[in-house]
DNA sequence: GACATGACCACCG
DNA sequence: ACGGTGGCCATGT
């Protein structure tokens, strides 16, 4: 898989995130892994750092909850619209963590 | 090819 | 709950 394709992958899963549940960067390369073979959250990072601007990244968390650095503002604006359970400046994973085969 | 860097993660005091 | 540490994998010097 080339590394345009990959990139691609993890956008298109990302747009594939239902509205208020939201994804760990770990979680998507793990997700990903089975159809690519390679994964890694950081992977998954920086390709949302570079493309990430035409998809939802908002529903894209770090694996604690946390909010994207430096975009902690922005995300948390949206997220609270879409009504994702939040606890202080984290996401309740727990509650609205999304996986690919949990409601397609 | 070595070395540093990064929207990460799991583990351990 | 929090900071430190080592591991991770692609990219750019």
């Amino acid at each position: 898989m080339t590394p345009d394709e990959y990139v691609e992958a993890v956008l298109d899963l990302v747009e594939r995130i239902p509205e208020g549940r939201v994804m760990s960067y770990g979680g998507v390369a793990d997700a990903l892994s089975e159809r690519s073979g390679r994964a890694s959250a950081r992977l998954v990072g920086n390709i949302m750092a570079r493309h990430g601007g035409s998809v939802p990244w908002h529903r894209v968390v770090t694996a604690s909850g946390r909010l994207p650095p430096g975009h902690e503002r922005e995300a948390r604006a949206r997220l609270r619209a879409e009504g994702v359970p939040l606890r202080g400046e984290r996401v309740d994973i727990a509650a609205a963590g999304w996986s690919p085969d949990d409601g397609s």
